[in-house]
Parts: structure tokens; C-alpha cells; sequence
DNA sequence: TTGCCGCCTTGATGCAGATCAAATGGGATT
DNA sequence: AATCCCATTTGATCTGCATCAAGGCGGCAA
């Protein structure tokens, strides 16, 4: 069920909020008038599936508004989450016509999207496309390998950790620069997703969440929104040295 | 202990058997000129590290023979293997002058190093190598997400069998093209390597290897040298849906 | 030849997280 | 208000891998 909006397709990329994050970021104009003829936006509800894995892709895009993740499966079912797309993130990728993972809204999704062929022999003649995408591919390497790490070695309580210092430091980063004290946000993630992302079951997820909200670590107001009292505390429950490490 | 050798300092780029490969694979004769006005060989020994996590970066460079990883550490000693680099892989990040990983050499190693200020004024004149490292840095994403699938959801007995197929059919495809039968090469990593790839002990490495070995999934002479006498069944044994994801 | 040192293998035991199972609770529908 | 639905929590048990602890083996130096 594809909810494409008209009301999107006479949006104009040059207003748009993310576009200074997105790999449009240094279009002039003119470039921004090319683009305007390849586009079209499309919307999908929370749970809904994108692109299935070895489909063709027909477009590149760029997430717009709300959550995407990319999620590998296993013959036997078993998933992996291994990409979480935010707002001005890039999906597909150029010279490729068959997607190698699910690519799954999260929550309610908005993505405005440019049919391939034409976005790829843009990039051809616009070189700092290529070099805005080379960037932010190896922004996302980064964080993939962040994750392998947590992946690889941190305990369940430092994944939870982890994540919740991940998703609260991004949010805070969109919204008030600079701000101290606790940090209060909403997970955009099921309990299911966690454990995709993290390498765990939900259980275990539900039970290491409840053991740092009674460690005092985290707060909870319902199932989603969290409270973080100090931020400190958290990474280092994270196991996190660095302090860098955004995801995507 | 930096073994820069002299011989490799007359070494002519535009006749590197791993050039069509790496970064400069569609340089032109000019082009390889000017890269070779900043570029510099540099050796090291089986065991050594490159660059440490943190330390500045003065070039970005491409692997020519044996073998880097990178490598993170966590402030208690846990230890992931985040990238392992093959002759014509690229090293560093232009624009970013910190290495965030510690980089060693697994074998005797050779690099093609480039003064990182000059190449990455290159690329800005020269968009095709923007493009060229678009693409390897695509690939290594999608490596790593293969990899984190690895991580978070295989057994251990079906992380090693992934690595022993990995590695052999990277082998394969460097030696002779669309040979069949059984494969036979060698691991060019220790137990310990291995278990810092996998997420695993040593230990655990090692019982899994015998295991394989003990139902015939592979043969081993000696500690390092493989035989796979049917890479199907090693496959299976991996859990691979897909039968891509070369490494890197 | 002998002994040493690193790497590797194998054994015994413990525990973190998976699995199986049931109960709880909040939001939407009637 | 009553009911259903489904995400989540919690409990009981099991198991795969980590941990702790000995050997074994091959290469190298004396």
C-alpha cells in the first residue's frame, strides 16, 4: 500500500528541513531543478515493507520523515537488523538494481525518492554528489563498525545501553543544542526491533531495560519514553571509551 | 619499526599488479604521474601496528601485499576486529585527520601510501577517484553488514565455517578463475585473529575448527592450511542464503 | 639432541542469555 | 464498562559459549 501524497510531489526540495543533511546537500539551483524532474515522494505506514530483499530497485532516496531500518533474514527466520535510517539518510545504492536487504518503515515514513538511472548519470556529470555520497557512505561505515563491536563483545545490559545513549544523544542533537541536564526521549523502536538491532531476543531486551530502570540508570513514563538523569552514567554502562560513535 | 624499502620507492605504479583494483584503477597516465609525486611505500612485519587508534593520520593508502586488519578495543581489553584489508584495499579516510581504529599487519605487509593534504586535493580535481572510492567504500559496507549478521545471529560453528568459505573463495578468485573441486589454501590468521573477527574465544575457535574437521566439512594440514572438499557443504554449514558477500 | 617458547588443543565447570511458558497491562473497538 | 488484541513483562529451565586450567606440538636456539 503505497500512500504516495500529491500534496509531497509539489514539495519543493530547496525548502525542504533535511536537505542540508542529505545528499543534496551542496545543489545549487539549477542542480535542485534537475532533481525536481527525477523525484517523487512516497509514504508508507509504521510496519510497512519498503523493499524486499532481491527485488529491483527502482529509485534511490532519501529518508524525509520518520524511521527505515534495513534488516537481514536467515533461512531459518532468524533477523539482523543492519542499517536504521533517520531523516536526510540515503537508501540504495547507485550501480545496483537488485536490493540486498528488507528495507522496512518503522514508524510512519516519508521518502522522497529519484528514479535511478537518471539520478546515476546525474551523479556523472555532478561530481559533488559523488563526493557528498562518499562522505556519508563512510559516515554509515563508521557507525556500522561501532556496531560490530557491540555486536561482537558488549554484554546484553551494555547493548541496551548502548542503543539508549545512541538514540537519546541523536535526538538531542536534532533538538536543543547544548542542552544539559537529564535527557527525556521516546524509543521509535518495538522491543522486537531492539533485539534485531542488538543480537538479543525481545526477552532478553525487556529484562536488561528493566534492570537498568531499577538500577536507577534510566527512567520510564510508559513503554517508549525515557528519561535519562545522567548521561555519564549511562555510557558508562555502555562500555562506550569514545564518545562519539552517532549511528548512521 | 617502519622497513621503508628504497625498491619499492622506484616501484611504477602504472605497472602494480593490484592497480585495476584499488583507488587509481581508472587513473590515466597523467593522473598516475601526479600520484606519484606524493606517494611513498612502506613495509612492515607480520605483527606490527600501523597506526594506533587516535593517532594522526598523514596519508590515506592502499594495501599492495599481505594482509591489515582494524582492530577496537574496549578500556577493559575486549577486542573486535572491525575490517580486514587485502592487497588493493584502501586505508584512511580523506577529511579525517584521527584514526579511529588501531590498524595492524596480520603478515608481512606492503602499503602504497599517499600524503593525505595532496591526495585529497586530487580528488577534488580528479572526480573519478571520488567515484572509484565511492564504489569500494559501498562494498565495504556491505561486508560489514554481512558481517554484522555474522555477529549478532550465526553459531559459532557457523562463524567459522563463514570464514573458512570467505577466505577460500577470496583465494579462488584470485588464483584460477572458475576452477572446481576441492579448494585448498591458507588461513592467514592466527586462532586468536580469528576469534577477534567472530566475536568468539580462541578457545571456541579452536573446538569449532576441530568439529568441522572431525564431520568432514574441511581437512587441515597442519594448523593453517585448508581443504574444503565441497565448498557447497561449507556453505551450508555457514547458514548463507546468499552465496555473495565476499569480504571487503 | 635437548629445552624453551608460542601457538594450539582439549578438558572441566560456570553462567549469560536463549527458550518455553504464562501473566500483565494499555489502547482500541463495541 | 466490557472485551479483545498485542506488546510487554516476568518466571522457570536449558544450553552454548566463556572461563579456568592443563597438556601437546612444532620450530628454533644453544
Amino acid at each position: 500500500m503505497d500512500l504516495t501524497h500529491a500534496a509531497f510531489n509539489e514539495h519543493d526540495c530547496g525548502n525542504c528541513p533535511i536537505r542540508h543533511r542529505a545528499v543534496c546537500a551542496r545543489c545549487d539551483a539549477a542542480e535542485l531543478r534537475d532533481l525536481e524532474q527525477i523525484k517523487y515522494y512516497r509514504s508508507f505506514e509504521a510496519g510497512q515493507t519498503v523493499i524486499w530483499s532481491g527485488d529491483q530497485m527502482e529509485f534511490v532516496a532519501s529518508v524525509v520523515t520518520g524511521i527505515a531500518t534495513l534488516t537481514q533474514t536467515m533461512e531459518d527466520g532468524r533477523r539482523q537488523m543492519v542499517g536504521l535510517l533517520l531523516p536526510s539518510d540515503f537508501v540504495g545504492r547507485p550501480g545496483r538494481d537488485r536490493a540486498p536487504y528488507d528495507v522496512s518503515a518503522t514508524t510512519d515514513l516519508v521518502m522522497c525518492c529519484f528514479r535511478r538511472k537518471p539520478f546515476e548519470e546525474m551523479m556523472i556529470r555532478t561530481p559533488h554528489i559523488s563526493q557528498r555520497l562518499l562522505q556519508m557512505t563512510l559516515d554509515e561505515l563508521d557507525a556500522a563498525r561501532e556496531w560490530m563491536l557491540l555486536l561482537g563483545r558488549k554484554t546484553a545490559r551494555e547493548k541496551i545501553a548502548s542503543l539508549v545513549a545512541i538514540i537519546g544523544r541523536r535526538d538531542a542533537s536534532l533538538h536543543i543544542r547544548g542542552h544539559k541536564g537529564p535527557l527525556t526521549f521516546d524509543l521509535p523502536l518495538t522491543r522486537e526491533a531492539m533485539a534485531d538491532y542488538l543480537g538479543l531476543t525481545l526477552e532478553t531486551v525487556s529484562r536488561q531495560i528493566s534492570a537498568l530502570k531499577r538500577d536507577g540508570v534510566i527512567e520510564l513514563q510508559g513503554k517508549r519514553h525515557v528519561t535519562v538523569p545522567s548521561l555519564d552514567r549511562l555510557l558508562e554502562e555502555a562500555g562506550d571509551d569514545t564518545d562519539g560513535g552517532f549511528l548512521n
